[in-house]
DNA sequence: GCTTCAGTTGATTGTCTACTCAATTAATCG
DNA sequence: CGATTAATTGAGTAGACAATCAACTGAAGC
């Protein structure tokens, strides 16, 4: 870090005028403060959630599911997606894991349904890219 | 396709009571609006927003931006992630094909900003978090 | 003009991830 | 009960990804 503080350093002259060690030092904490802003518990499940996000197959079935607005049967999911029985079973277990959908048992079938939160991502995030 | 059919006929003869091979192409044309609902090329947008999102290095990047609330010189930037001077352009390098950053030249330096889109999504995603 | 400096680019490498296959669970039906 | 069915789990593998190193670009300053 000793050799980006020194063009930090360089940066906060040019912008100041001059730059003593201290100002260096407050930039540096102000950055922190920025980082710092979340807790680091709650920047891991946000990462978590996208992750489980960023992947075809899945953004397929949370998109799916919150446009059905109701539970499907994996044997539905089925028809939506382009992988094994297996795959779709990891895929739902991933995002059942984010929070993004819940599964439940009924009879032979199993059935999912998109979370509130799968709701909102996915409604916020086809808006956001559609004006682009 | 052909045995998972079968098996969606199944569950459309358990939910339906009774079931013509006309009620799973029905079903199965239902699912396949609920896919299409939004354009693929709009969805391959999508994705690219996400993955470019789920990776520590750069989601800290625009955390740090959107919370800055202005645009930070790449050597401020250093400050704030762990990564290598290059690793550190690549990252940024990403987040704007990904249209959540633009950068500036400015003299010697370089500057990167959020954009709306980077604001927006940081904003809902902390606040789907938090309401656990 | 040559050097220094800020930042980028491209190639490479180790790690992580998304599948598939095979075996397994749990439930239903005969 | 034994067989079939729906779905899950775990191991293995091919491909994708993120980071680094080294080389480069372009602007600033002496």
């Amino acid at each position: 870090m000793a050799q980006a503080t020194e063009r930090l350093q360089r940066y906060l002259e040019d912008e100041l005028g001059e730059c003593r060690d201290e100002d260096v030092d407050r930039r540096l904490d102000e950055l922190g403060t920025l980082e710092a802003a979340l807790g680091p518990a709650q920047v891991d499940t946000e990462l978590d959630v996208l992750a489980a996000l960023a992947n075809e197959t899945r953004y397929t079935l949370v998109r799916v599911l919150v446009a059905a607005g109701e539970e499907l049967c994996v044997c539905e999911l089925q028809a939506v997606v382009d992988v094994s029985e297996s795959g779709l079973s990891h895929a739902l277990s991933a995002l059942v894991d984010a929070g993004l959908v819940t599964g439940r048992k009924d009879g032979r079938w199993k059935k999912y349904q998109a979370t509130n939160r799968a709701i909102t991502l996915v409604t916020v995030l086809a808006g956001s890219v559609t004006d682009e």
